[in-house]
DNA sequence: CTATCATTGTGTCAATTAAACACATTAATC
DNA sequence: GATTAATGTGTTTAATTGACACAATGATAG
């Protein structure tokens, strides 16, 4: 266990914490990375607090880079979760109390701003790492998850509906796939991530179109069947298509 | 002058502030809403802090009825801005503390962690008032602001490059033209949004196949040459084209 | 070692959408 | 009443998307 020693809570922003889903794809599964808190064994999301002197975004960095040992990780802020009843009703904050990291009860009583971020990552690679509060950390495929503490679910969905979005106006896989991958591959996250399945041909035609991708001579083999070819990506003109966009729109 | 009477620090939340690009459209132009800082006379965004029971979206639309007058504000949350540096090496909040509003300094010289927010707004209808810290409330054209507070003029770009965006998926013109206005005007919002022209009769059809707009009896006379139809907005299918968007995607 | 099977590679055709462009209509002005 | 400059309403062509067909191939079974 690579768990914290201490919460030292004193060194933090009141008012103010961060979630991130951790997006994963394994087994042409669509993986989110879920802690279980110690007392009450209820599942979350990995979450942090903010240092008096980092930025929100070293904030979540810096958390990923405790439950994953993943550095350079793909992340994106996408809402800011403020209700002020968000979490001042809810067991999870005193299961949170009893871990006992605050004698006196103050921190975890107060009310919380949290924003949400997204994260893409390597599910090959990571090295899922429980913290202070929990006991555990692991993948779960969505289709697995039915309670998350406080509003966490509530957030998940809001990242999912996030990505999909990204899907149209943005390249996806470059950090969630390996370096080499076969066209089926990419075509089961993108069905994974929108929920619905894809024509075979058009998407080949389509996704060839974007001029992200470059295809090797290498193919899989291994599988029944004939054998696909490996592709990876072209990163320059990923990034271009991450800065640009992929459609025009107006 | 309807100013507040009082800033009443004690209330709010530490840390978090939220900051408000108000956007209008007046003679062919984008507008944004900006006040004039009572000492400095330095140029900010209309921004406001969160009281201890209330959301951020409560929040900023608090902050906009009171710089505006209105009610039921159009309000996009886009992006929090947290670099530790955002606030600490500016002249501006030495003159926030000369304002005399928090004599032990202790608010204004703690670090914030803002919320941004856009919001579209009827120009007509606004009725611009200033803060506590501020003189003057005014609304810009976009090409006159050269200088912000802080990092307000970053914000401010952020706001407008996520309008451009929301362009692309959602309809827009609802909440920033009058109750009747003409295809050349909407054309010209788009146009402003946007920063380059676009073809008047491309335009219109493509507008009229997202069965949004209402095309009524009346024309616009008044202004020189053939008078152009008066359109409005279909409201339920309005509500429906921002709910699932303009566009398939995948 | 050959036939079978399931999957991949490649391509076509029709339907839809987008881009470029032309001409008739009309409200104000002179 | 002619002129002007903008609006209303097309058409034509190109590009994109959606639906679908068939050949190629790697593993497996017999």
């Amino acid at each position: 266990m690579n768990q914290e020693s201490k919460f030292q809570y004193e060194k933090f922003l009141n008012h103010i914490s961060l979630d991130c889903v951790v997006f994963g794809f394994h087994d042409n599964q669509l993986k989110v990375l879920l802690l279980r808190m110690k007392f009450t064994k209820e599942w979350a999301l990995p979450g942090g607090f903010v240092k008096e002197d980092e930025s929100l975004e070293s904030a979540a960095t810096r958390v990923l880079k405790e439950r994953t040992c993943l550095d350079n990780i793909f992340l994106k802020q996408f809402k800011v979760f403020s209700d002020p009843q968000r979490s001042n009703t809810n067991p999870a904050v005193q299961d949170l109390i009893d871990s006992g990291a605050n004698p006196d009860q103050s921190w975890f009583n107060q009310r919380f701003i949290s924003v949400g971020y997204y994260a893409l990552v390597d599910f090959s690679k990571a090295e899922p790492q429980p913290d202070y509060f929990s006991d555990l950390c692991e993948w779960k495929s969505l289709n697995e998850i039915n309670t998350l503490i406080l509003d966490h679910l509530q957030i998940l969905n809001k990242a999912l509906e996030n990505l999909r979005m990204q899907l149209n106006y943005q390249p996806i896989g470059y950090n969630l796939l390996p370096d080499k991958f076969t066209m089926p591959e990419l075509q089961k996250l993108y069905e994974t991530i929108l929920g619905k399945e894809l024509d075979r041909r058009n998407f080949q035609r389509k996704m060839l179109s974007y001029n992200i991708l470059i295809r090797l001579e290498e193919r899989k083999t291994g599988g029944a069947h004939k054998a696909p070819f490996l592709y990876e990506f072209n990163l320059e003109n990923y990034q271009k298509a991450l800065q640009n966009g992929l459609y025009g729109g107006w």
